[in-house]
DNA sequence: ATAGTCACCTGAGCGC
DNA sequence: TGCGCTCAGGTGACTA
């Protein structure tokens, strides 16, 4: 799924094509996400007044309260302008309508797919940051706060992998597997190192190539393997500009020595074992 | 507190 | 063609 440049990227459709326009109506076909889902009646006839992202959830803004959505492993959401019939995984539309008197256009539905059905969906009364999904989380990696000694400070004394700390969303949110791998080999870290070894030059390296990556890989769009696409439908192009995630055995884009593949956790890594020694 | 495993669910790709 | 296996962008819950 979604990365943080995914989520995103379907953040910045949403705003520019739905801010302002008036929910009117929720065709829930498929409640089973990840949490059932329940949304009330009462956010029909509201107003979306802005779409903002916490780590990788969008935050739809309205005024009783917010949408809170994640996109799961597989899950993507596209705005139609005419009518598609829904297939097997489209699971949720809600439909919106341009109430703007001299811009009569028809309604958008904006179309939730998820075929694994990870995603989720959650309405927060109120102060979204309240909402039990969102109280634990770090820092976002694109502030300020994440900084070379924010890492450094979190990295002591801790046994697991650098990967995972870097994936671990109460330190730092939205990093996933594929630019975990691609901001270490950026750093010349190997994703299997133990957090404790980090040096405090390696933490202010693994910093700038983190926000340099998803900086990056936001204007390409973000990165589609399979399920991906923006609310346009368009793919991401960031794929094109991997060195390592998914290139087994291919020549490293650097040094051409052959990418390697290692189980870090649960999870695959990808690193040259030149580059990054 | 931290680290590791399991669970949720479907589909793609591979070897046989 | 089909079967069985592994793997896949996430993350909360549970166990030790």
């Amino acid at each position: 799924m979604p990365e943080l440049p995914e989520v995103e990227t379907t953040r910045r459709g949403l705003a520019q094509h739905l801010s302002g326009c008036v929910l009117s109506k929720i065709d829930v076909r498929q409640p089973n996400l990840r949490w059932l889902v329940v949304l009330p009646e009462s956010l029909l006839g509201q107003r979306l007044l802005g779409v903002t992202r916490r780590a990788k959830y969008l935050l739809l803004r309205f005024a009783s309260g917010n949408l809170i959505i994640h996109l799961g492993m597989s899950g993507s959401l596209r705005i139609l302008t005419a009518y598609h019939p829904a297939g097997k995984h489209d699971h949720i539309d809600l439909i919106f309508s341009e109430t703007r008197s001299n811009s009569p256009r028809g309604n958008s539905i904006l179309r939730y797919t998820d075929p694994r059905r990870f995603g989720s969906f959650h309405y927060q009364p109120g102060a979204v940051s309240e909402h039990w999904l969102l109280q634990k989380l770090g820092v976002e990696p694109l502030a300020q706060e994440f900084s070379g000694l924010y890492l450094y400070h979190h990295a002591q004394r801790r046994k697991t992998a650098i990967k995972n700390l870097l994936m671990n969303h109460q330190v730092v949110v939205g990093i996933g597997n594929i630019y975990a791998s691609e901001a270490l080999f950026r750093a010349a870290i190997r994703p299997n190192v133990r957090a404790s070894r980090l040096t405090r030059a390696g933490a202010e390296r693994l910093v700038i190539s983190t926000k340099e990556t998803l900086e990056e890989a936001i204007l390409s769009g973000g990165t589609t393997l399979q399920d991906f696409t923006a609310t346009d439908g368009r793919p991401g192009y960031f794929r094109q500009q991997l060195y390592v995630y998914g290139r087994t055995g291919k020549p490293c884009r650097l040094c051409g020595t052959s990418v390697k593949r290692v189980a870090t956790g649960q999870r695959m890594s990808f690193y040259c074992p030149k580059c990054q020694s």
